[in-house]
DNA sequence: ACATTTTTTTAGACAAGTCTAAAACTTATA
DNA sequence: TATAAGTTTTAGACTTGTCTAAAAAAATGT
């Protein structure tokens, strides 16, 4: 595996976030946005992870990530993920403090360090936003799917499945505008009653039930 | 406080190390081979820190530090060996594995991460080669003296008093070399018996049995 | 289909930190 | 005390990653 800077790791990983969120390729400024750049500074660096056959990259169109590339994002995430383990288990953060931490521990690469923190933290196959873990070999667990009820405010995720199957069930969705597939942000969750309020493909805001929720399964998205 | 770059706390932190090991001032290739890196470079840094007003520093005579540079010192000498804690007590690592890996968790900022590491820890006062922690408010804990039979193999330190104060013992200690003051490391141990040998001063081997190390006090040396 | 807007890339500059080679200074030695 | 030897500093170059301003390409709207 080549050795990477700091600032090329956070490109690479952020590149994975960004294509693994369901883009097929990424923008240059949706990469200046993630990593708090300018694209200018972006094109430089994609040129660089091009010539280091991490990524496809063709002038005016997207990145993607070659194979190679995939699989060193995986190592990357693979720290960063324990680390987060690390601060919302040990340290006890909350799960949406840790995001920059979790950065800058991240590029500390002693390879033992890795696998005795993995060993320590009991080999954790998700991290506290639900998203897998890479094992030392780079393999990914599938995404654990969860119900919406159990999604924290500010997650988002896809829905991928329902329990209840229902033509009235499914009715209520269609009108509301939930599908399969859609994409789910949690807005608001009401303590009283279990429901809560969700914005659905940066689109539609729906409220629905505790009842409702329980019944819709999701797999979260990264970050 | 001001905000410094991982290289410029290396080197601050390097510094501090140097000039409680013993000297007043340090040399400009001291610190080269203590940072690994040429002393032109450490000219250049020297420089920069003197502009921040963190060491005094006068052209061709040493360094050393102002009373703003020894408070930064130890808060980065904090987070360094509060990681230390976290790699043995908790990793499992051996006190001989951690300083490569510790000198790059210590350019991890986050004050909040400090502060709950330190909690996680039990707020241990002494790292693994029994230097003394800062406080949160830079204060440090006297050192521990620990008699020479604990003294882990590889570590030196200083021999600062002897429990046995008997004529016997004193003209034992004298004829091998032994005496308050000197330098003592510890090249290896004897499992079967307890008994260790020495190296006095960078200069005498002598072998000591369990019962003379147990009347051996010690203050363990910074590294 | 053409003009406008937006996105992306290039060009050139800058800051940090390092290096080598050479000059300046200090210390040791004859 | 003069010269040699060793140390430290300067000068100038290089790398990495960033930036702004301007040019180039692509997307959009009428």
């Amino acid at each position: 595996m080549k050795s990477l800077s700091a600032a090329e790791e956070n490109y690479l990983r952020t590149i994975y976030k960004l294509v693994t969120d369901g883009l097929e390729k990424v923008s240059t400024n949706e990469i200046a946005a993630a990593v708090n750049t300018k694209a200018a500074s972006v094109s430089d660096m994609l040129k660089k992870l091009a010539e280091k056959k991490l990524i496809d990259y063709r002038k005016y169109y997207g990145v993607s990530l070659t194979e190679e590339g995939r699989k060193t994002a995986l190592f990357i995430i693979r720290r960063y993920r324990l680390w987060e383990v690390f601060l919302v288990d040990k340290l006890k953060f909350n799960w949406d403090e840790v995001n920059a931490i979790a950065e800058e521990l991240e590029h500390v690469k002693a390879p033992l360090l890795v696998r005795r923190l993995d060993e320590y933290l009991g080999f954790p196959k998700f991290d506290p936003h639900g998203d897998p873990i890479p094992d030392e070999f780079g393999e990914l667990s599938d995404k654990p799917r969860i119900t919406l009820q159990e999604v924290p405010v500010g997650q988002s995720g896809k829905i991928v499945s329902v329990s209840d199957t229902s033509a009235n069930f499914l009715k209520y969705l269609d009108k509301v505008g939930i599908y399969i597939g859609a994409k789910v942000l949690v807005l608001e969750k009401i303590e009283y009653d279990g429901s809560q309020e969700l914005f659905i493909d940066n689109q539609k805001k729906v409220f629905v039930s505790k009842e409702v929720a329980a019944n819709i399964q999701v797999m979260l998205h990264p970050n």
